[in-house]
DNA sequence: GGCAACTAGAGGACCACAGGTAGCA
DNA sequence: CTTGCTACCTGTGGTCCTCTAGTTG
């Protein structure tokens, strides 16, 4: 038995929400973040299954357990056995989805059918359904249960699936963000490269499964209804992958083969990874990367907005260094660095922070009317009747 | 290489006040 | 449950100041 929820004390925590430091279980994350629309911003993951006080960053598929940067680390520490153990990140999410979405999100936890569900896991997410709509059954409710923001996605999969995935990046840039599901959960759930569409498995709702609660025909996975599924007037596309679109989180992708005119060599051990989302990987890795990480093949899209990459990384429980740190699955350049793909990468981040430091959003037009006319000395402003050295209504330059 | 001086840029503080929100009767 | 009132909080923009990182001698 894991460490009780923060919020109710009664049922096993589930997921950690970095933001408001707690560790809760399902019903209550629920209910806390569906408060209002910052509370719903809060990017929550698993909790560890181990230590059941940090975030967990990968899932060990041999183990089926959730860990945490110590825990996997100590527990897959290099040299040990246990070291080639397949892991696979974990997503965060915000917003407030539903059972099903999360389900897809985490869907390793519940896919696979020759492992027993968590203790309580079962129980907490038909309790979860129940609250689903007590607590979302307000007006909102049909945009509040739509998963607002999946801040992070991966894919695990072996070498011998490289095609694969990148059949399914193409698809992803063009078709525009989808869900990705977890290589490990294509017994689950499988994706049709041609249409697009996610194709449960119809072992997912065998009798004995525990997605008997579940219906995933509460979502439409079809890429085309995106916009629907995660819910248009929470978070745009654009500002979900900045100026450039999706394409600009998968312009890593192009980085390692296309500073030369090499086709993609055969990626090392260490991970073939196309992500930005460097943060779902272990700090220290990058020293050990050919012995920690051999799964960390993920190809990830982020649904990080890009500008405070640091900040929401933390908030997945990642240390902003890692943006310091050269990705461990990038191939060295032709000098056997990685400077060059590194500072490119810092370069574009820079300006693209620095072109949307302009992109401010007025929340109170109101407001900002009222400021623009108000009467100001050295830009404070000034109560009114006072004297002053500018006035925005007068065409006089002072 | 180490140090000080200088420069550039980023980020935050400051100001008044209308409008929003919470709490209470 | 609704209404009215009060108190407190939020957000708005231009300028200045401080801090940090980088450069130069």
């Amino acid at each position: 038995m894991g460490a009780l929820c923060d919020y109710c004390g009664e049922h096993r925590s589930m997921v950690y929400c970095r933001s408001d430091s707690a560790a809760l279980c399902l019903s209550c994350d629920r209910n806390v973040h569906s408060a209002n629309a910052l509370s719903r911003r809060h990017t929550r993951t698993l909790l560890c299954d181990r230590c059941s006080s940090q975030p967990a960053m990968v899932r060990c598929l041999e183990e089926n357990t959730s860990l945490c940067q110590n825990c996997d680390w100590n527990g897959h520490s290099a040299g040990s056995p246990t070291a080639a153990h397949k892991r696979q990140n974990i997503n965060c999410y915000s917003g407030c989805p539903s059972s099903a979405e999360l389900s897809r999100v985490w869907s390793f936890i519940l896919d696979i059918p020759d492992v027993a569900p968590e203790p309580n896991c079962e129980q907490i997410i038909s309790m979860m359904s129940i609250s689903e709509s007590a607590v979302c059954s307000g007006d909102n409710a049909p945009e509040d249960n739509r998963l607002l923001d999946i801040a992070s996605a991966a894919f695990a999969n072996d070498l011998n699936n490289d095609d694969k995935q990148k059949s399914v990046m193409g698809s992803s840039s063009e078709a525009g963000l989808k869900p990705l599901p977890h290589a490990n959960d294509q017994a689950a759930v499988s994706v049709d490269s041609t249409t697009a569409k996610y194709t449960p498995d119809k072992h997912m709702f065998s009798k004995d499964s525990i997605y008997e609660d579940f219906s995933m025909d509460d979502i439409d996975l079809s890429y085309e209804n995106y916009e629907e599924l995660f819910g248009n007037s929470h978070i745009q596309t654009e500002e979900l992958f900045d100026d450039a679109g999706i394409d600009s989180y998968f312009e890593m992708k192009e980085v390692p083969y296309g500073s030369s005119d090499e086709q993609p060599k055969p990626q090392p051990a260490a991970s073939n990874a196309v992500s930005v989302d460097s943060g779902m990987s272990n700090p220290g890795v990058k020293d050990e990367s050919s012995l920690c990480i051999p799964v960390r093949q993920a190809i990830s899209y982020s649904g990080f907005t890009g500008e405070s990459i640091p900040a929401e990384y933390q908030d997945c429980g990642v240390s902003p260094m890692l943006l310091l740190g050269e990705p461990p699955w990038l191939p060295a350049g032709p000098d056997g660095s990685f400077a060059g793909i590194r500072d490119s990468a810092i370069t574009r981040y820079k300006e693209k922070k620095k072109r949307r430091k302009f992109d401010h959003k007025i929340r109170y037009e109101s407001r900002k009317a009222r400021a623009d006319v108000r009467k100001r000395v050295k830009g404070r402003f000034v109560k009114a009747g006072e004297a002053y050295d500018y006035d925005p209504l007068d065409t006089r330059s002072y």
